[in-house]
DNA sequence: GGTCGTGTTTATATCGTTTACTTGGCAAAG
DNA sequence: CTTTGCCAAGTAAACGATATAAACACGACC
């Protein structure tokens, strides 16, 4: 029972009036010339018809949309929907709508949650823009160059991207950080769980920052491998490190929440017999007991730069440009 | 430095043909008719030359996009995530694409996380249904049915909507196993944070369900209202509680993450002084200290029926039908 | 050799918009 | 009384695709 939709001609029909004058009355540029008087009556009719716009037809002829592609990945983390819901608050801000591309790491029946399928369904779709979560790994910024191939602006954020515009978080510094923090507490078995520091990935610049600390304080670095950002292998291993460590850094929150559970199960106390330290402080890091120490995301200056980055090559500035931002360390 | 993007016509052009024939052989629906040596040398070429169609040219002539529309709000939870996560998963398997629209509660310059604002976004662009996640505040089924105005098959989930279709959590049913269960441990003095049972939304079956239990078992229900859904909220009221209950049933995980974390700040121990039930089954759930009992959302399910239901009313059945869910208690 | 059928390609209309270009009025100026 | 100028509204050509009907080969058949 799909009622069809009322276009700009059913409207021109009914006034007894040209299709042209329509559209211009109904026009948000405000600078097209339509006597006042039928500009309002225009506008009421069309209020009282229900007509809505064909953004696709006024995309085609325009030849741009007002809309920005997102594509992200792991949508099922926290961390996701705070990053989103900044980017469209950035997005609104400067009247920039967000059309939602997700890859990913499911198999499906289509292979559409793969990343350059989402972009070319994006540029597809018409957008002006590619906002992109970057995962970090090994040619993504090549592969990207070339799904891409400059038709539409890209910004990147999180993970390094060499040649395109985005926003980087100094994860390497932020790791330092955190690692010299446990050390001036006196620690010093400071193990850390996730990638290693030598592969050469943007991944690894958190192991990096890890061990350049320890280093630099006359300590062995040690580490375990986590895959997958999600509490229950954060548990597994918990239970496995026994007494090894004073402290931990890990990777991401719901490594460390896991972790935490597990060794707590094995008899250890934490925080008192070990120190845990995350990434991303997600809601229940600050509540949960003990308090997770961890660093803060700057999502909003994120999507702030990110935006800033889109609008700078929207109006035809194209060498590419690099900001670097940092987490906050919480002590808690 | 915006390259034009290449057309159809530019491939009919290089390849000397007219253009209705680049059309067809670039069709998906196999049923069209063209030599099958023309077909592949159309299809290299295009692939060569990096052709993306226009979906929005696309779109308009074929009076449908194989775009579905989803409206969420509050992404910045975990439950979010899931649950997008799995209806795109879902709409994948239909060959749906999704175009996501927020409505927040956020204060915008425009206000366009307005639920209605959003809803008119999403049928402006096009797409063949509507997927919409209910927050169960008064009137919203009429408003909705007010801005489609039959335009487009809606589906919504969550929250029930009379004369729409949609999937309807059971909340009435969970809270009602939820406070029996602890009931059935023994506890008599328990309280619930969340909606009062007399507000006549569909918000407060949770606290209906609680308090039908509770009076079912010759107990007194006794609730203090919660307002926004964060650990922030429980904490606070964690800490004012005392020794008042020996159970608590909470309106979602975050409060009950908060709760346990006031409480113990007062002195109570947790669980053995007082216990508490959540909802959402957040990942931190199972592994915080103590794990979490709470309600696990169907969130494939849900998908699942949200998909069934669009698909129906796409191919033509018009008379709205709800299915309803329930979550799943999971005792910790 | 003309008629027919079959398999391919081409011309053309259409979808809902915007916009450059015309045209029509009407008052002020010459 | 014609010309100029200006404003408002109408005409028509895009935009990038699909779809329907018409044109075109080309061998088979009577």
């Amino acid at each position: 029972m799909k009622r069809k939709p009322v276009t700009i001609k059913d409207i021109a029909r009914l006034l007894g009036i040209s299709y042209s004058t329509v559209s211009r009355a109904l026009s948000p540029h405000a600078s097209v010339l339509v006597k006042e008087e039928t500009r309002e009556l225009v506008r009421q009719t069309a209020a009282d018809m229900d007509y809505s716009p064909n953004l696709m037809a006024r995309g085609i002829v325009m030849g741009k949309t007002g809309t920005l592609g997102l594509l992200t990945y792991q949508i099922f983390q926290e961390a996701f929907g705070y990053q989103t819901d900044q980017i469209l608050k950035a997005a609104d801000e400067y009247d920039y709508q967000i059309m939602m591309g997700v890859a990913s790491n499911r198999i499906s029946k289509n292979p559409r949650d793969d990343q350059t399928v989402q972009i070319k369904q994006l540029v597809s779709w018409g957008v002006d823009g590619l906002l992109i979560n970057t995962r970090g790994d090994e040619g993504e910024s090549e592969r990207i160059l070339d799904v891409v191939k400059g038709r539409v602006p890209v910004v990147t954020f999180f993970y390094s991207t060499p040649n395109l515009s985005g926003i980087v978080l100094d994860q390497l510094a932020e790791y330092y950080e955190a690692t010299e923090h446990l050390i001036k507490l006196g620690h010093e078995r400071i193990g850390f769980l996730g990638s290693h520091w030598n592969d050469n990935t943007p991944l690894s610049n958190q192991g990096k920052g890890y061990g350049l600390a320890m280093r630099n304080h006359g300590l062995t670095p040690n580490y375990a491998p986590v895959g997958t950002i999600n509490a229950e292998a954060g548990y597994r291993l918990g239970k496995e490190l026994g007494d090894q460590f004073t402290a931990l850094v890990c990777r991401d929150d719901y490594t460390a929440i896991g972790v935490c559970r597990g060794l707590r199960e094995s008899g250890i106390r934490v925080p008192d017999d070990v120190a845990v330290v995350g990434y991303g402080d997600i809601d229940a890091a600050a509540y949960m007991t003990p308090a997770l120490t961890t660093l803060a995301i700057p999502y909003e200056a994120i999507a702030q730069a990110a935006m800033d980055l889109m609008l700078e090559q929207l109006e035809g500035q194209d060498t590419p440009r690099q900001v670097t931002l940092r987490s906050r360390l919480i002590v808690r």
